[in-house]
Formats: C-alpha cells, structure tokens, sequence
DNA sequence: GCCCAGGGGTAGT
DNA sequence: ACTACCCATGGG
C-alpha cells in the first residue's frame, strides 16, 4: 500500500480528555505508546496525542483505507477526528440536562454529589463508534474483564493478517468484517477462548446484515432495542452498550456489574438489569448515557470509593 | 483451589 | 416478574 502519511493539529475550544475517552471501557482496541494513541477511525490507522496545556490535538494518519486512493483533503482528519470523540457534544448543556432532571427527581441531595463526579471526569466523550465492531465487543464482553475482552479482540483480529498495517515496529489490526468473520466456524472462535460465546458469535455473524444495522439508526427506541435483543447473546445490558455506543442514543443506560453495586451502594436500590436501566433513565433523563459512563469512570477508573461519592 | 469479570439463557416459582 | 443456577475461560 502507497504511504499517505498524513500530519494535522489544532485547538480546539471545548474540555476533552482523550485518556478518558479511550480507557473507561467504551472501546478496546486504541494502544498507548508514550504520550500517543494508536487506533484505527473509518478505517484509517491514527497516531493522536492531546496537550492539555494548549488544548492541541495532534493527529498523524498512517494508512488510508484499504481500497482508497489519493490523499485526504486538508482538515479531513480533524473533521473525522472530531466526530468521532464527539467533540461537538455540548458537555456544558448535557450536565445542565442532567443537573436539572434530578431536581425535578427529588434527587436534590445527589446533585452536588453529581457534580463532583462530572468534574472529576470532566473531558470523557461518547464515541462515535463503527457499530459492527460494537456488536462484537459487546457481545464477548459477557463474563469477562476488560483486560481479558482486549486480549480476545486482539486475537481475533490477529486472524487476519490482510487487516494489518505496521509502523515503527508495532502491528496494528483493522477490525474484520462481517465477510471475513464469516470464513470461521465456531470451532475457530473456541480456539480464541471465546467459550461458550463463540455459538452467540456465529449467529450473529450469520444474522448481521448492514441495511439492517445501517435502517435501525432511524427507528423508535423501542424498535432498536427490540432489534437487538433478538440476538441470541445480547440481554438489556449488551444492547445498551450498542445503542450508547454504536448508535449514540444517549438515553441509553448500560447496567453492568459495577453500576448495579454503585446504585445499590448510593441509592440503596437493587433490581435485575432491565428495571434499574430504566429506574436510570429516570433519574438522569435524557443523557442518562453519559451519566453512566461518568459514573462508571469515576467509581470504576478513577478508584474513587462509592461511599464517599 | 477459589473468586471474579462492563451477562445471558433457562427453568422453576 | 423474580430467582437460582449454569454456562467457558483467564487472571489474581
């Protein structure tokens, strides 16, 4: 492949925090060498770093896509760039959001304790993510640790040695598409230690058509979340994530493990996935999505003991 | 060995 | 609707 390196900066004008954003457990395949991010966005390898003294991303894109020619037009990447960290998410309007719809709650108490933990994480961004890779990350995050669902991923890209791209002596993988995942069986995905998730795996490999992921982006709430419980696999908590995630409905609440102990540790409520994804939509209204994941980097990354928030 | 992990499916109440 | 139990695997 022709090498159309490419090299772009800017400031930009609104908080981000790109170690946030890339290590709270909404993606699994970004590396950090030093000070910079490696990771692939509409399938272009880039090397990112941020300095947050002048507010400047520093973007290289190594390798176009496959299939594409020529080299992008001057502030292509920071277009892609910005799109895909959500930078034109207004954080200051969605704490408001959610500030606001917990008075109307009567969670008066909560809403400095909110506030503490929007600061603290103050710069994470819902990604806009590719959803086929979402379904899968997802889909084999059940039962499994975040180390341990990179080091899956990695393995199941690593079959495919067309997908590589190198630079400076590191390997980068694109993620497979569904045509490529579908050369496997399940034998293959139990190699990979996929366990009993490598038969959900082959159905929705099977099942997955693009116009039906690409049609669902304009349908009801109700009608996405209908669609994707129907795979074998994915339960309340799996969709959510591919809703928050790969489809950027922000009213989305994903209740894993460590959500489910923080709400019981702070609001003394306990329940099954389904009723305390609603009892969170509730709560923080419409960006119910990015509460969860402040929270969830808070309580989760940042170590900070639910007690005490 | 034991416990846990960004859960889901199922059978029994 | 709620609960109990099982499901594979790897790491601490």
């Amino acid at each position: 492949m022709m090498k159309t390196e490419r090299q772009e900066s800017w400031k930009i004008q609104v908080p981000f925090h790109l170690d946030y954003c890339l290590n709270c457990g909404q993606v699994f395949r970004w590396k950090k060498l030093g000070n910079h991010w490696f990771g692939f966005i509409e399938g272009h390898l880039y090397r990112i770093e941020y300095e947050e003294s002048s507010q400047t991303i520093r973007a290289l894109r190594i390798s176009g896509d496959t299939g594409r020619t020529g080299a992008d037009s001057e502030g292509e990447s920071r277009r892609r760039i910005e799109r895909y960290f959500g930078l034109y998410d207004s954080l200051s309007a969605i704490r408001e959001s959610i500030l606001t719809n917990l008075r109307e709650k009567g969670y008066n108490w909560f809403v400095g304790k909110f506030d503490d933990i929007f600061s603290k994480s103050l710069g994470l961004r819902i990604l806009r993510q590719d959803v086929w890779e979402v379904a899968v990350s997802f889909l084999l995050s059940s039962q499994t640790n975040i180390p341990a669902l990179e080091r899956k991923l990695d393995a199941l890209c690593r079959l495919f040695p067309q997908n590589e791209v190198r630079y400076e002596g590191e390997s980068y993988y694109r993620f497979p598409k569904r045509e490529s995942l579908a050369t496997l069986c399940e034998e293959d995905f139990k190699r990979l230690g996929f366990g009993y998730r490598s038969a959900w795996l082959c159905e929705m490999v099977r099942r997955f058509r693009e116009s039906d992921f690409r049609s669902i982006r304009t349908e009801t709430y109700d009608r996405q979340l209908s669609f994707l419980l129907s795979f074998p696999g994915v339960g309340y908590k799996v969709a959510h994530c591919i809703l928050l995630f790969g489809y950027s409905v922000m009213r989305a609440f994903p209740v894993d493990i460590w959500i489910s102990r923080w709400i019981k540790e702070v609001f003394h409520v306990e329940g099954a996935p389904d009723r305390l994804t609603s009892w969170g939509q509730n709560v923080f209204g419409e960006y119910s999505g990015y509460a969860q994941e402040y929270i969830f980097n808070v309580y989760r990354n940042l170590g900070s003991d639910g007690g005490e928030i």
